[in-house]
DNA sequence: CACCTCGGTCCTTTCACGAGACCGATCCGA
DNA sequence: TCGGATCGGTCTCGTGAAAGGACCGAGGTG
């Protein structure tokens, strides 16, 4: 996603978005997030080529959002587990996918969907002031530069 | 971002990605939830080249993310104003945003934040399962592929 | 009448993506 | 023992998108 990177931008959004914001992060996430670990997992549920795989793999582990470990000796062979950052996508993730599914809706509905485990209810994401306590809707909620 | 697109992705992420997934989208989304709405106040404030911009606002305002409305006749000149589909992506900017925070923090604290509107508090963004109604943390959610 | 403003378009250079060939270590079956 | 399969990659090449900067058109301003 990035030429040079999003230089002189003092904003976490911009330096979030050098880590997971090029093309295919996310669904590599997502991806992960349903359980695939391994190279081949990935390559065949995203249909991504390879060598942008390795890239995008690469800097993630640089990044501590994945870990690359061996899973086996005699070949070694190595698959890729979310740490407690990439986990921590979660939200993110499931924001985007839940803005696709209110502005953006196929006819035959979401493909996919996030459940409270166990429990098995829908999980939805939503803003609360830590304030108030109260949940926070869009138009109640600005954005300011505090520095 | 996209190449020819994520085409064969069952997934509204992917959709949501083909939208807003491309380099700059999201930042010019942030600039706009920041008060931005002028061609030149995104160039500005984003430091992105004209041609980009022009190519992300025009797309945005075909999804309806934005919307394009003269301010003034003579000579006619536009500005550009988040939907509410595109005030619908505050969860995920916020979501992203507090990422950063949390995982690649910078020494001197987040530049920018998101407060409740009137009371002032910070917003957080949190999952809940609509079953039970209680707060959902990240190793409590599973993605399942439902079709 | 020159110059400024704003919201663009156009051109060129550079670089990242996509596709596919190839590779190296090991196991497996005949 | 040899051919093929598996897995996790690397290398090369062509093409499209981004970066950067020149230019532009309609009107306002000094």
């Amino acid at each position: 996603m990035l030429r040079h990177t999003y230089e002189g931008q003092d904003c976490n959004l911009a330096r979030t978005l050098e880590v997971i914001g090029e093309r295919w992060t996310l669904l590599i996430i997502r991806s992960a997030l349903l359980g695939n670990k391994r190279f081949d997992e990935f390559l065949e549920s995203l249909e991504i080529a390879r060598n942008v795989l390795t890239k995008r793999l690469t800097r993630l582990v640089e990044h501590g959002v994945m870990e690359r470990v061996p899973y086996q000796d005699r070949p070694v062979r190595y698959e890729y587990r979310l740490t407690p950052s990439g986990r921590d996508l979660t939200r993110a993730v499931v924001a985007l996918m839940q803005w696709g599914d209110r502005n953006l809706p196929l006819e035959i509905g979401p493909p996919r969907r996030a459940d409270h485990i166990g429990c098995d209810g829908a999980v939805q994401v939503e803003m609360r002031c830590t304030g108030c306590g109260r949940e926070v809707h869009d138009e109640e909620v600005e954005v300011r530069r505090i520095r």
